[in-house]
DNA sequence: TACACGTGGCC
DNA sequence: TGGCCAAGTGT
């Protein structure tokens, strides 16, 4: 017969096999007395959203070079937030990430909020993130239930309701599971474990710490949980866009994208806009400004989160002495790398002054 | 509740 | 090659 999982025998294996990362303070480390600044743990958080470790290491790096405290950053410029950000994605985390260091440093005095409660009334927190600063920076007591939380402990209890269905009855297992003494240290042992150990496939049972309490290791079900409900099918958009190459220093036409919505606030290469139906052939009449513009062979193809897009790029070469139109402005080579270009406009890019 | 919201790596 | 997946939040 089975025992109960305990949080000591994840503890144990944590204080083995804890991976090293930048914003981690090590167990050894706490041990010894070392206190997680919680800037930094709040920094990491919001980047670690549905991102994977290896992208965010070197933007924390950068991040925490550039605005080393929380006032630093609510005294940057927006602007440059984004120009730092631009690649990894879902940028509304980065103007999120600006409000709230501005609440923190401006409103609260520099000091982040130790309760859940408090954490989640702030831009860009939500349970999760609130749960882990809570844990992980003040070592309250918190049930911090993230992707991987969901599938360690769907697998251990062997719940095999669908999400999301299923989380309640994942954040009462992990409330009950969460130790008074070590709770960071244990929501990040859980995090390891899936990470490295429960993976999504071929999880490596073997090594498991829990391998004899986990109900669907027993059973055979691990590798089929957590259940999910089926994704929907991603439709293709399609649309053009615009590389104005001025003569003689090669500098592009850049503009800058709405404030909300897809890409928000971010640089982008002019274009059409993107649809379903988009009529290739009328492409041209949404050109930034006259010119001789040629088509490039091939298309620049993307993937975001709910569709496809494949654009269509037209390249034209432009007198040095062309003012920009309005809202656009002239981006010389050596400053490209330092817009905040998504990756979706380097590719664009890319493709139009590539073989030119 | 359901959908919008990025990107890169893996198999 | 294309779908899946990753330390979710906002609306």
């Amino acid at each position: 017969m089975n025992s109960l999982p305990t949080s000591d025998a994840l503890l144990d294996w944590y204080d083995r096999h804890a991976r090293t990362l930048p914003w981690r303070t090590s167990p050894e480390d706490r041990r010894l007395g070392v206190v997680p600044d919680p800037y930094s743990v709040w920094l990491s958080e919001i980047m670690l959203q549905q991102t994977t470790v290896a992208a965010v290491k070197d933007y924390y790096v950068k991040f925490l070079a550039l605005w080393p405290r929380v006032e630093d950053l609510a005294a940057a410029d927006t602007e440059d937030v984004m120009k730092a950000w631009a690649g990894l994605g879902y940028y509304s985390r980065a103007r999120n990430l600006k409000k709230c260091a501005e609440q923190v440093a401006f409103e609260l005095g520099g000091r982040f909020p130790e309760t859940e409660e408090g954490l989640q009334s702030l831009p860009g927190i939500g349970p999760y993130t609130a749960a882990a600063i809570s844990a992980i920076a003040f070592n309250h007591h918190a049930a911090v239930v993230d992707g991987n939380v969901e599938r360690v402990l769907s697998r251990l209890h062997e719940i095999t309701t669908p999400l999301p269905d299923a989380k309640p009855a994942i954040r009462e297992a992990m409330d009950a599971l969460t130790p008074n003494d070590r709770p960071g240290d244990f929501a990040q042992a859980v995090m390891d474990l899936g990470a490295t150990i429960c993976t999504p496939k071929r999880p490596a049972c073997a090594l498991c710490p829990w391998m004899t309490e986990c109900k669907s290791q027993s059973s055979g079900l691990a590798e089929t949980l957590p259940r999910k409900a089926p994704k929907k099918a991603k439709p293709t958009r399609k649309g053009a866009a615009f590389i104005a190459i001025r003569d003689h220093d090669d500098a592009v036409l850049l503009g800058r994208r709405p404030p909300k919505g897809l890409l928000g606030g971010m640089t982008e290469v002019p274009g059409t806009f993107w649809a379903d139906d988009f009529d290739l052939s009328t492409a041209l009449s949404h050109a930034p400004v006259q010119g001789n513009w040629r088509k490039r062979s091939g298309i620049v193809k993307h993937t975001f989160t709910h569709f496809h897009l494949e654009l269509d790029i037209y390249v034209c070469r432009l007198a040095p002495e062309s003012s920009p139109p309005q809202e656009l402005w002239w981006s010389e080579k050596e400053q490209q790398t330092d817009e905040a270009l998504p990756t979706v406009m380097r590719k664009a890019l890319e493709a139009g002054l590539s073989g030119t």
